[in-house]
DNA sequence: GACTAATACTTGACTTATCAAGTAATAATC
DNA sequence: GATTATTACTTGATAAGTCAAGTATTAGTC
């Protein structure tokens, strides 16, 4: 066997942890809120954003999906009114997602459960591991705001 | 804004990461060696596995897929050649995956790949931070072997 | 100001992997 | 040793998200 490289190791690793845990999460945000994890990742953000709302094309990056994925993700979320379309005055290309009220109640349920199931999930892992871990995708993503 | 903990920031930003890393790693395997990431996985557990060989259920929870995942992984690997049945002669029920020579060179071939790109991915990281990062993920996923 | 390039978004066709249900074989229990 | 439960795997239907191509609008260039 080849020896392989820590950064090899890592991707590797990450990919089946993150398959892993990205189902654990998308259950229980599914079976208590009636959501899944991506939609979640949608509200997250715009809860994050300046006015509660942003442009497609950047949460598409900032969640690491392409443009069209976010178009399909999204037009259930207005349908059940999470989120609401709102026009750019300054440029007509762009519509803007915007957090309703509703969509911030259910944002504000379904945080609970996911800071319960991710503490569950990573239970027992070092603050200082974390810390690291987190550097580590905070410098590969450096366009990512989280 | 609530304030995040560290465990559920770690999720949400791996999550984001995972998504875009997994695509550029996909491209560039797809690109030069003609198969996708999920497909190098189930080469890399099989090589470094005690004959070459594993059951479908060990991949499955190896790599963070689910059997049925497996099964339609591996159908069309198994008809370029690169892996084999091969049938467990104390249980029937078993299917095992084998990995082909020419299996092996074109692991062999992908692998140098995969750690040219992953290198370059996380290039300018720090040995401490990845190091960390690959603790939580051993520790999360005690039973995956790599 | 007309022409080309780039950006934001959507849509049809497709891929990948899930879930639920089913088959077949082994293990456990009485 | 028959009955029930569990395990390993496969398959049909479906969900989630990709890519390529197309539309509309804005930006850059001559």
């Amino acid at each position: 066997m080849q020896d392989i490289p820590q950064e090899m190791s890592f991707v590797i690793n990450m990919w089946s942890i993150n398959s892993i845990i990205s189902k654990k999460l998308d259950a229980s945000l599914g079976a208590v809120h009636g959501i899944g994890f991506t939609e979640y990742m949608i509200l997250f953000h715009l809860n994050n954003s300046h006015n509660k709302s942003m442009r497609r094309i950047d949460l598409a990056n900032n969640i690491g999906l392409t443009a069209s994925g976010i178009t399909r993700l999204v037009s259930p979320m207005e349908k059940i009114g999470l989120v609401m379309k709102e026009r750019n005055l300054r440029d007509a290309r762009v519509s803007l997602v915007k957090l309703t009220a509703a969509g911030e109640v259910i944002f504000g349920d379904a945080t609970l459960s996911m800071k319960q199931t991710s503490q569950r999930l990573l239970d027992g892992v070092s603050e200082e591991s974390l810390k690291h871990g987190l550097d580590v995708f905070k410098y590969i993503g450096k366009d990512v705001y989280v």
